[in-house]
DNA sequence: CGACTTTTGTCATGGAATTGTCATTTTTGT
DNA sequence: ACAAAAATGACAATTCCATGACAAAAGTCG
Protein backbone atom coordinates (compact mmCIF):
# COMPACT_ATOMS: atom_id res chain seq x y z
CA UNK A 1 0.00 0.00 0.00
CA UNK A 2 1.50 3.28 -0.98
CA UNK A 3 -1.14 5.41 0.68
CA UNK A 4 -0.81 7.42 3.83
CA UNK A 5 2.62 8.53 2.73
CA UNK A 6 4.03 11.97 3.14
CA UNK A 7 4.64 14.18 0.14
CA UNK A 8 6.59 17.38 0.35
CA UNK A 9 5.13 19.90 -2.06
CA UNK A 10 7.19 23.00 -2.75
CA UNK A 11 5.27 25.52 -4.79
CA UNK A 12 4.85 29.26 -4.45
CA UNK A 13 1.86 29.74 -6.73
CA UNK A 14 -0.98 29.46 -4.34
CA UNK A 15 -3.58 28.27 -6.81
CA UNK A 16 -1.51 25.39 -8.09
CA UNK A 17 -0.34 24.44 -4.64
CA UNK A 18 -3.87 24.33 -3.38
CA UNK A 19 -5.16 22.22 -6.24
CA UNK A 20 -2.30 19.75 -5.93
CA UNK A 21 -2.63 19.47 -2.19
CA UNK A 22 -6.32 18.83 -2.47
CA UNK A 23 -5.95 16.14 -5.06
CA UNK A 24 -3.10 14.42 -3.33
CA UNK A 25 -4.98 14.39 -0.07
CA UNK A 26 -7.96 12.93 -1.87
CA UNK A 27 -5.70 10.00 -2.67
CA UNK A 28 -4.84 9.65 0.98
CA UNK A 29 -1.44 11.21 0.95
CA UNK A 30 -0.29 13.53 3.67
CA UNK A 31 0.92 16.72 2.03
CA UNK A 32 3.28 19.19 3.55
CA UNK A 33 3.43 22.46 1.66
CA UNK A 34 6.36 24.86 1.57
CA UNK A 35 6.23 28.11 -0.35
CA UNK A 36 9.95 28.75 -0.39
CA UNK A 37 13.06 26.75 -1.06
CA UNK A 38 14.54 27.67 2.27
CA UNK A 39 11.59 26.34 4.17
CA UNK A 40 11.71 23.14 2.18
CA UNK A 41 15.34 22.54 3.01
CA UNK A 42 14.85 23.08 6.72
CA UNK A 43 11.77 20.90 6.63
CA UNK A 44 13.75 18.09 5.10
CA UNK A 45 16.41 18.37 7.75
CA UNK A 46 13.92 17.54 10.42
CA UNK A 47 11.19 15.53 8.80
CA UNK A 48 10.66 12.57 6.63
CA UNK A 49 9.10 12.67 3.18
CA UNK A 50 8.32 9.80 0.85
CA UNK A 51 8.28 11.92 -2.28
CA UNK A 52 9.31 15.44 -3.28
CA UNK A 53 7.24 17.51 -5.67
CA UNK A 54 9.25 20.57 -6.56
CA UNK A 55 8.63 23.69 -8.50
CA UNK A 56 11.81 25.01 -10.05
CA UNK A 57 11.43 28.74 -9.71
CA UNK A 58 11.06 29.50 -6.04
CA UNK A 59 12.04 32.18 -3.56
CA UNK A 60 15.22 31.65 -1.52
CA UNK A 61 16.41 28.40 -3.07
CA UNK A 62 15.27 26.97 -6.37
CA UNK A 63 14.06 23.43 -6.90
CA UNK A 64 17.39 22.25 -8.26
CA UNK A 65 19.13 23.30 -5.09
CA UNK A 66 16.59 21.53 -2.95
CA UNK A 67 17.03 18.38 -4.96
CA UNK A 68 20.82 18.49 -4.92
CA UNK A 69 20.84 19.08 -1.22
CA UNK A 70 18.42 16.25 -0.64
CA UNK A 71 20.20 13.83 -2.94
CA UNK A 72 23.39 14.11 -0.95
CA UNK A 73 21.78 12.12 1.74
CA UNK A 74 19.07 10.21 -0.06
CA UNK A 75 19.54 8.81 -3.52
CA UNK A 76 16.35 6.88 -3.80
CA UNK A 77 13.34 8.76 -2.56
CA UNK A 78 11.45 9.94 -5.66
CA UNK A 79 11.80 13.56 -6.73
CA UNK A 80 9.55 15.10 -9.37
CA UNK A 81 9.91 18.57 -10.80
CA UNK A 82 6.91 20.53 -11.95
CA UNK A 83 7.92 23.61 -13.82
CA UNK A 84 6.90 26.20 -16.36
CA UNK A 85 10.49 26.25 -17.57
CA UNK A 86 9.88 23.99 -20.46
CA UNK A 87 13.15 24.07 -22.31
CA UNK A 88 15.59 21.28 -22.90
CA UNK A 89 18.31 22.78 -20.71
CA UNK A 90 16.07 23.03 -17.68
CA UNK A 91 14.76 19.53 -18.04
CA UNK A 92 18.24 18.14 -18.45
CA UNK A 93 19.40 20.00 -15.41
CA UNK A 94 16.50 18.65 -13.40
CA UNK A 95 17.25 15.09 -14.39
CA UNK A 96 20.95 15.55 -13.83
CA UNK A 97 20.53 16.62 -10.25
CA UNK A 98 18.72 13.37 -9.63
CA UNK A 99 15.05 13.86 -10.36
CA UNK A 100 12.92 10.95 -11.43
CA UNK A 101 10.73 13.05 -13.67
CA UNK A 102 10.37 16.57 -14.95
CA UNK A 103 6.83 17.60 -15.73
CA UNK A 104 5.90 20.72 -17.61
CA UNK A 105 3.29 23.24 -16.62
CA UNK A 106 0.52 23.15 -17.42
CA UNK A 107 0.38 19.53 -16.48
CA UNK A 108 -2.35 16.96 -16.50
CA UNK A 109 -3.39 16.03 -13.01
CA UNK A 110 -4.35 12.45 -13.70
CA UNK A 111 -1.08 11.68 -15.39
CA UNK A 112 0.82 13.21 -12.51
CA UNK A 113 -1.15 11.13 -10.05
CA UNK A 114 -0.40 7.94 -11.91
CA UNK A 115 3.28 8.74 -12.02
CA UNK A 116 3.35 9.55 -8.32
CA UNK A 117 1.56 6.34 -7.50
CA UNK A 118 3.96 4.35 -9.58
CA UNK A 119 7.04 5.97 -8.08
CA UNK A 120 5.84 5.39 -4.56
CA UNK A 121 4.83 1.86 -5.35
CA UNK A 122 8.30 1.07 -6.57
CA UNK A 123 9.86 2.69 -3.58
CA UNK A 124 7.73 0.54 -1.35
CA UNK A 125 9.15 -2.63 -2.74
CA UNK A 126 12.62 -1.37 -2.12
CA UNK A 127 12.36 -1.22 1.59
CA UNK A 128 10.90 -3.99 3.63
CA UNK A 129 12.10 -2.05 6.58
CA UNK A 130 10.43 -1.73 9.87
CA UNK A 131 10.60 1.99 10.43
CA UNK A 132 8.70 4.03 12.96
CA UNK A 133 8.39 7.78 12.64
CA UNK A 134 7.45 10.08 15.50
CA UNK A 135 8.00 13.81 15.61
CA UNK A 136 11.21 14.56 13.79
CA UNK A 137 12.68 11.21 14.69
CA UNK A 138 12.63 7.74 13.34
CA UNK A 139 13.83 4.33 14.37
CA UNK A 140 14.63 1.64 11.85
CA UNK A 141 14.35 -1.69 13.59
CA UNK A 142 15.68 -3.57 10.59
CA UNK A 143 18.99 -1.82 10.21
CA UNK A 144 19.12 -0.80 13.85
CA UNK A 145 19.58 2.82 13.02
CA UNK A 146 17.82 5.84 14.38
CA UNK A 147 17.56 9.56 13.92
CA UNK A 148 17.41 11.63 17.06
CA UNK A 149 15.71 14.87 17.89
CA UNK A 150 18.72 17.01 17.03
CA UNK A 151 18.72 15.66 13.50
CA UNK A 152 21.78 13.48 13.86
CA UNK A 153 22.18 9.75 13.84
CA UNK A 154 21.78 8.04 17.13
CA UNK A 155 23.84 5.09 18.24
CA UNK A 156 21.55 2.87 20.20
CA UNK A 157 22.52 -0.37 21.82
CA UNK A 158 20.67 -3.60 21.30
CA UNK A 159 18.85 -3.35 24.63
CA UNK A 160 17.82 0.20 23.91
CA UNK A 161 16.34 -0.94 20.62
CA UNK A 162 14.54 -3.80 22.29
CA UNK A 163 13.07 -1.56 24.94
CA UNK A 164 11.99 1.06 22.41
CA UNK A 165 10.47 -1.63 20.24
CA UNK A 166 8.49 -3.11 23.10
CA UNK A 167 7.07 0.24 24.03
CA UNK A 168 6.36 1.28 20.47
CA UNK A 169 4.65 -1.92 19.45
CA UNK A 170 2.46 -1.49 22.49
CA UNK A 171 1.76 2.11 21.63
CA UNK A 172 -0.37 4.00 24.15
CA UNK A 173 -0.45 1.00 26.45
CA UNK A 174 1.44 1.33 29.72
CA UNK A 175 3.81 -1.57 30.29
CA UNK A 176 4.60 -2.45 33.86
CA UNK A 177 8.12 -2.43 35.12
CA UNK A 178 7.81 -6.10 35.99
CA UNK A 179 6.73 -6.89 32.44
CA UNK A 180 9.54 -4.90 30.89
CA UNK A 181 12.11 -6.45 33.18
CA UNK A 182 10.87 -9.91 32.41
CA UNK A 183 10.88 -9.30 28.67
CA UNK A 184 14.26 -7.67 28.48
CA UNK A 185 16.17 -9.45 31.19
CA UNK A 186 14.19 -12.59 31.80
CA UNK A 187 12.78 -13.64 35.10
CA UNK A 188 16.00 -13.08 36.88
CA UNK A 189 15.88 -12.77 40.61
CA UNK A 190 18.30 -9.92 40.27
CA UNK A 191 16.32 -7.41 38.30
CA UNK A 192 13.57 -6.68 40.66
CA UNK A 193 11.70 -3.44 40.21
CA UNK A 194 13.77 -1.71 42.82
CA UNK A 195 16.63 -1.57 40.39
CA UNK A 196 17.24 1.68 38.55
CA UNK A 197 18.38 -0.05 35.40
CA UNK A 198 15.16 0.36 33.50
CA UNK A 199 14.96 4.01 34.41
CA UNK A 200 18.45 4.53 33.16
CA UNK A 201 17.50 3.14 29.80
CA UNK A 202 14.54 5.43 29.68
CA UNK A 203 16.81 8.35 30.38
CA UNK A 204 18.95 7.47 27.42
CA UNK A 205 16.04 6.89 25.11
CA UNK A 206 14.60 10.23 26.12
CA UNK A 207 17.93 11.92 25.52
CA UNK A 208 17.83 10.64 21.99
CA UNK A 209 14.26 11.39 21.12
CA UNK A 210 12.73 13.97 23.39
CA UNK A 211 12.88 17.71 22.79
CA UNK A 212 12.29 18.48 26.46
CA UNK A 213 13.65 15.67 28.55
CA UNK A 214 11.87 16.72 31.71
CA UNK A 215 8.63 16.82 29.77
CA UNK A 216 8.60 13.68 27.70
CA UNK A 217 6.25 13.67 24.76
CA UNK A 218 6.70 10.16 23.45
CA UNK A 219 8.27 8.04 26.14
CA UNK A 220 6.25 8.92 29.17
CA UNK A 221 6.24 7.29 32.57
CA UNK A 222 3.06 6.07 34.17
CA UNK A 223 3.47 6.38 37.86
CA UNK A 224 2.80 3.24 39.78
CA UNK A 225 2.88 1.17 36.62
CA UNK A 226 5.78 1.71 34.30
CA UNK A 227 6.20 3.39 30.94
CA UNK A 228 4.32 3.86 27.74
CA UNK A 229 4.96 5.17 24.27
CA UNK A 230 2.58 7.79 22.94
CA UNK A 231 2.53 7.94 19.16
CA UNK B 1 26.83 0.71 -11.67
CA UNK B 2 23.99 0.20 -14.06
CA UNK B 3 25.98 -0.54 -17.18
CA UNK B 4 26.11 -3.77 -19.13
CA UNK B 5 22.41 -4.25 -18.71
CA UNK B 6 20.02 -5.52 -21.31
CA UNK B 7 17.40 -3.27 -22.83
CA UNK B 8 14.60 -4.58 -24.97
CA UNK B 9 13.82 -2.05 -27.67
CA UNK B 10 10.61 -2.56 -29.60
CA UNK B 11 10.35 -0.18 -32.52
CA UNK B 12 9.34 -0.68 -36.13
CA UNK B 13 10.66 2.55 -37.58
CA UNK B 14 14.08 1.54 -38.66
CA UNK B 15 15.70 4.96 -38.46
CA UNK B 16 14.63 5.58 -34.90
CA UNK B 17 15.45 2.06 -33.82
CA UNK B 18 18.93 2.36 -35.25
CA UNK B 19 19.63 5.67 -33.61
CA UNK B 20 18.40 4.49 -30.25
CA UNK B 21 20.31 1.25 -30.40
CA UNK B 22 23.49 3.05 -31.28
CA UNK B 23 23.19 5.53 -28.46
CA UNK B 24 22.26 2.96 -25.89
CA UNK B 25 25.15 0.76 -26.88
CA UNK B 26 27.43 3.75 -26.61
CA UNK B 27 26.42 3.85 -22.95
CA UNK B 28 27.36 0.23 -22.58
CA UNK B 29 23.92 -1.26 -22.63
CA UNK B 30 23.15 -4.43 -24.50
CA UNK B 31 20.22 -3.74 -26.78
CA UNK B 32 17.89 -6.32 -28.20
CA UNK B 33 15.71 -4.98 -30.96
CA UNK B 34 12.31 -6.33 -31.97
CA UNK B 35 10.35 -4.85 -34.84
CA UNK B 36 7.01 -6.37 -33.94
CA UNK B 37 4.97 -6.82 -30.79
CA UNK B 38 4.76 -10.54 -31.30
CA UNK B 39 8.51 -10.96 -31.44
CA UNK B 40 8.85 -8.87 -28.31
CA UNK B 41 6.46 -11.05 -26.38
CA UNK B 42 8.15 -14.27 -27.35
CA UNK B 43 11.52 -12.74 -26.59
CA UNK B 44 10.37 -11.86 -23.11
CA UNK B 45 9.17 -15.37 -22.52
CA UNK B 46 12.64 -16.71 -22.97
CA UNK B 47 15.01 -13.93 -22.10
CA UNK B 48 15.73 -11.44 -19.44
CA UNK B 49 15.57 -7.69 -19.90
CA UNK B 50 16.42 -4.98 -17.43
CA UNK B 51 14.33 -2.33 -19.13
CA UNK B 52 11.66 -2.17 -21.84
CA UNK B 53 11.57 0.63 -24.35
CA UNK B 54 8.32 0.32 -26.26
CA UNK B 55 6.80 2.03 -29.21
CA UNK B 56 3.02 2.04 -28.99
CA UNK B 57 2.01 1.50 -32.58
CA UNK B 58 3.47 -1.76 -33.71
CA UNK B 59 2.62 -4.67 -35.95
CA UNK B 60 1.03 -7.74 -34.37
CA UNK B 61 0.73 -6.50 -30.79
CA UNK B 62 0.91 -2.90 -29.68
CA UNK B 63 3.08 -1.58 -26.90
CA UNK B 64 0.26 -1.57 -24.37
CA UNK B 65 -0.30 -5.27 -24.87
CA UNK B 66 3.37 -6.01 -24.46
CA UNK B 67 3.45 -4.04 -21.26
CA UNK B 68 0.31 -5.61 -19.82
CA UNK B 69 1.58 -9.03 -20.63
CA UNK B 70 4.91 -8.31 -19.10
CA UNK B 71 3.47 -6.68 -15.99
CA UNK B 72 1.54 -9.79 -15.10
CA UNK B 73 4.79 -11.40 -14.15
CA UNK B 74 7.03 -8.48 -13.39
CA UNK B 75 5.74 -5.41 -11.65
CA UNK B 76 9.06 -3.84 -11.14
CA UNK B 77 11.30 -3.80 -14.18
CA UNK B 78 11.12 -0.34 -15.76
CA UNK B 79 8.96 0.15 -18.84
CA UNK B 80 9.12 3.31 -20.94
CA UNK B 81 6.86 4.12 -23.83
CA UNK B 82 8.07 6.19 -26.74
CA UNK B 83 5.25 7.17 -28.98
CA UNK B 84 4.01 9.62 -31.54
CA UNK B 85 0.54 9.28 -30.04
CA UNK B 86 0.79 12.39 -28.02
CA UNK B 87 -2.71 12.75 -26.61
CA UNK B 88 -3.82 12.57 -23.04
CA UNK B 89 -5.76 9.34 -23.47
CA UNK B 90 -2.81 7.46 -24.85
CA UNK B 91 -0.46 8.67 -22.17
CA UNK B 92 -2.94 7.77 -19.45
CA UNK B 93 -3.38 4.36 -20.92
CA UNK B 94 0.34 3.84 -21.03
CA UNK B 95 0.76 4.78 -17.40
CA UNK B 96 -2.24 2.74 -16.36
CA UNK B 97 -0.88 -0.46 -17.79
CA UNK B 98 2.15 0.04 -15.62
CA UNK B 99 4.68 2.13 -17.49
CA UNK B 100 7.17 4.25 -15.63
CA UNK B 101 7.22 6.94 -18.23
CA UNK B 102 5.59 7.91 -21.48
CA UNK B 103 7.76 9.93 -23.79
CA UNK B 104 6.52 11.73 -26.88
CA UNK B 105 8.08 11.62 -30.29
CA UNK B 106 10.06 13.47 -31.27
CA UNK B 107 12.01 13.02 -28.10
CA UNK B 108 15.28 14.38 -26.85
CA UNK B 109 17.92 11.72 -26.70
CA UNK B 110 19.86 13.08 -23.76
CA UNK B 111 16.80 13.37 -21.61
CA UNK B 112 15.79 9.84 -22.48
CA UNK B 113 19.24 8.59 -21.58
CA UNK B 114 19.15 10.28 -18.21
CA UNK B 115 15.76 8.83 -17.45
CA UNK B 116 16.87 5.36 -18.45
CA UNK B 117 19.96 5.64 -16.32
CA UNK B 118 17.92 6.75 -13.36
CA UNK B 119 15.37 3.99 -13.75
CA UNK B 120 18.02 1.33 -13.99
CA UNK B 121 19.94 2.81 -11.10
CA UNK B 122 16.93 2.52 -8.89
CA UNK B 123 16.23 -0.96 -10.06
CA UNK B 124 19.73 -2.04 -9.21
CA UNK B 125 18.94 -1.97 -5.56
CA UNK B 126 16.74 -4.96 -5.71
CA UNK B 127 18.96 -7.10 -7.80
CA UNK B 128 21.66 -9.40 -6.67
CA UNK B 129 24.74 -8.05 -8.26
CA UNK B 130 27.62 -10.08 -9.21
CA UNK B 131 29.75 -7.03 -9.06
CA UNK B 132 29.44 -4.67 -6.18
CA UNK B 133 30.98 -1.24 -6.02
CA UNK B 134 31.56 0.66 -2.82
CA UNK B 135 33.90 3.57 -2.32
CA UNK B 136 36.93 3.01 -4.52
CA UNK B 137 36.57 -0.74 -4.25
CA UNK B 138 34.70 -3.45 -5.99
CA UNK B 139 34.15 -7.15 -5.61
CA UNK B 140 33.30 -9.39 -8.53
CA UNK B 141 31.61 -12.48 -7.18
CA UNK B 142 31.64 -14.20 -10.54
CA UNK B 143 35.32 -14.13 -11.22
CA UNK B 144 36.19 -13.95 -7.52
CA UNK B 145 38.30 -10.89 -7.99
CA UNK B 146 38.33 -7.74 -6.01
CA UNK B 147 39.90 -4.33 -5.92
CA UNK B 148 40.99 -3.08 -2.56
CA UNK B 149 41.22 0.35 -1.06
CA UNK B 150 44.81 0.93 -2.06
CA UNK B 151 43.95 0.41 -5.71
CA UNK B 152 45.53 -2.97 -6.06
CA UNK B 153 44.02 -6.35 -6.64
CA UNK B 154 43.03 -8.28 -3.61
CA UNK B 155 43.37 -12.01 -3.26
CA UNK B 156 40.43 -13.18 -1.27
CA UNK B 157 39.76 -16.71 -0.20
CA UNK B 158 36.50 -18.51 -0.78
CA UNK B 159 35.29 -18.02 2.74
CA UNK B 160 36.14 -14.35 2.63
CA UNK B 161 34.07 -14.02 -0.52
CA UNK B 162 31.19 -15.90 1.01
CA UNK B 163 31.22 -13.76 4.10
CA UNK B 164 31.43 -10.56 2.09
CA UNK B 165 28.63 -11.72 -0.17
CA UNK B 166 26.35 -12.58 2.70
CA UNK B 167 26.84 -9.19 4.25
CA UNK B 168 26.53 -7.31 0.99
CA UNK B 169 23.40 -9.04 -0.21
CA UNK B 170 21.88 -8.16 3.13
CA UNK B 171 23.01 -4.59 2.86
CA UNK B 172 22.24 -2.40 5.86
CA UNK B 173 20.82 -5.32 7.75
CA UNK B 174 22.81 -6.57 10.71
CA UNK B 175 23.45 -10.29 10.57
CA UNK B 176 23.91 -12.05 13.85
CA UNK B 177 27.02 -13.95 14.64
CA UNK B 178 24.96 -17.10 15.04
CA UNK B 179 23.46 -16.64 11.61
CA UNK B 180 26.79 -16.02 9.97
CA UNK B 181 28.37 -19.01 11.66
CA UNK B 182 25.50 -21.23 10.63
CA UNK B 183 25.60 -20.03 7.04
CA UNK B 184 29.34 -20.23 6.59
CA UNK B 185 30.24 -23.16 8.76
CA UNK B 186 26.99 -24.99 9.28
CA UNK B 187 25.51 -25.82 12.59
CA UNK B 188 28.70 -27.28 13.89
CA UNK B 189 28.98 -27.69 17.58
CA UNK B 190 32.48 -26.35 17.31
CA UNK B 191 31.87 -22.90 15.94
CA UNK B 192 29.94 -21.39 18.69
CA UNK B 193 29.86 -17.63 18.88
CA UNK B 194 32.61 -17.55 21.43
CA UNK B 195 35.08 -18.33 18.73
CA UNK B 196 37.14 -15.52 17.28
CA UNK B 197 37.12 -16.97 13.80
CA UNK B 198 34.44 -14.72 12.41
CA UNK B 199 36.12 -11.66 13.80
CA UNK B 200 39.36 -12.66 12.19
CA UNK B 201 37.70 -12.79 8.83
CA UNK B 202 36.25 -9.39 9.41
CA UNK B 203 39.72 -8.13 10.19
CA UNK B 204 40.96 -9.38 6.85
CA UNK B 205 38.03 -8.03 4.91
CA UNK B 206 38.51 -4.68 6.55
CA UNK B 207 42.19 -4.71 5.72
CA UNK B 208 41.24 -5.08 2.09
CA UNK B 209 38.46 -2.55 1.85
CA UNK B 210 38.56 -0.04 4.65
CA UNK B 211 40.48 3.20 4.56
CA UNK B 212 40.56 3.46 8.32
CA UNK B 213 40.45 0.01 9.80
CA UNK B 214 39.64 1.18 13.28
CA UNK B 215 36.76 3.18 11.86
CA UNK B 216 35.08 0.90 9.38
CA UNK B 217 32.86 2.58 6.84
CA UNK B 218 31.43 -0.41 5.02
CA UNK B 219 31.91 -3.48 7.16
CA UNK B 220 30.74 -2.32 10.53
CA UNK B 221 30.07 -4.30 13.65
CA UNK B 222 26.80 -4.07 15.47
CA UNK B 223 27.48 -4.70 19.08
CA UNK B 224 25.32 -7.32 20.62
CA UNK B 225 24.25 -8.57 17.22
CA UNK B 226 26.98 -9.16 14.69
CA UNK B 227 28.06 -7.35 11.55
CA UNK B 228 26.51 -5.45 8.71
CA UNK B 229 27.51 -3.99 5.39
CA UNK B 230 26.63 -0.37 4.78
CA UNK B 231 26.43 0.51 1.07
C1' DC C 1 -2.03 22.68 53.65
C1' DG C 2 2.32 20.54 55.10
C1' DA C 3 5.14 16.56 56.60
C1' DC C 4 6.01 11.98 55.30
C1' DT C 5 6.34 8.14 52.03
C1' DT C 6 6.80 6.23 47.65
C1' DT C 7 8.11 6.44 43.12
C1' DT C 8 10.87 8.15 39.43
C1' DG C 9 14.96 10.93 37.37
C1' DT C 10 19.87 11.51 37.14
C1' DC C 11 24.66 10.81 37.72
C1' DA C 12 29.28 8.60 38.47
C1' DT C 13 31.54 4.42 38.45
C1' DG C 14 33.57 -0.20 38.04
C1' DG C 15 32.98 -4.70 36.55
C1' DA C 16 31.46 -7.65 32.87
C1' DA C 17 30.64 -8.83 28.34
C1' DT C 18 31.74 -8.07 23.61
C1' DT C 19 34.82 -7.13 19.96
C1' DG C 20 39.60 -6.17 17.83
C1' DT C 21 44.07 -7.93 16.97
C1' DC C 22 48.02 -10.80 16.81
C1' DA C 23 50.94 -14.90 16.97
C1' DT C 24 50.74 -19.47 16.39
C1' DT C 25 49.04 -23.94 15.22
C1' DT C 26 46.25 -26.97 12.44
C1' DT C 27 44.17 -28.14 8.26
C1' DT C 28 43.62 -28.20 3.34
C1' DG C 29 44.70 -28.47 -1.44
C1' DT C 30 48.04 -29.34 -4.93
C1' DA D 1 55.96 -31.61 1.43
C1' DC D 2 54.88 -26.90 0.75
C1' DA D 3 52.14 -22.87 0.65
C1' DA D 4 47.86 -20.92 1.50
C1' DA D 5 43.74 -20.88 4.24
C1' DA D 6 41.45 -21.41 8.41
C1' DA D 7 41.06 -22.09 13.38
C1' DT D 8 42.57 -21.30 17.99
C1' DG D 9 43.86 -19.07 22.15
C1' DA D 10 45.66 -15.22 24.49
C1' DC D 11 45.27 -10.65 25.39
C1' DA D 12 44.05 -5.64 24.61
C1' DA D 13 40.56 -2.31 23.74
C1' DT D 14 36.13 -0.93 23.84
C1' DT D 15 31.38 -0.54 25.03
C1' DC D 16 27.69 -1.59 27.88
C1' DC D 17 24.97 -1.58 31.64
C1' DA D 18 23.97 -2.77 36.71
C1' DT D 19 24.51 -0.63 40.90
C1' DG D 20 24.07 2.56 44.61
C1' DA D 21 23.73 7.15 46.12
C1' DC D 22 21.13 11.00 45.93
C1' DA D 23 17.77 14.55 44.06
C1' DA D 24 13.33 15.61 42.41
C1' DA D 25 8.60 14.78 41.79
C1' DA D 26 4.14 12.75 42.87
C1' DG D 27 0.99 10.63 46.16
C1' DT D 28 -0.88 10.05 50.90
C1' DC D 29 -2.68 11.07 55.20
C1' DG D 30 -3.06 13.76 59.23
Amino acid sequence: MSKGKTILLVEDEEAIAYALKLNLEAEDYTVHLCETGGKAITFLQHHHADLLLLDVMLPEADGYQICMHFREKDKYTPVVFISAKNDHQSRMHGLRVGADDYINKPFNLDELMLKINRLLFKNDLRKDHDIVYFGDCWIDFTTLEAKGVNGTKVNMSKLEFDLAKLLITNKDKPLSRAFLYSKLWGYDKKHQPNSRTLDNFMVFIRRYFEKDISNPEYFVSVRGVGYKFVG
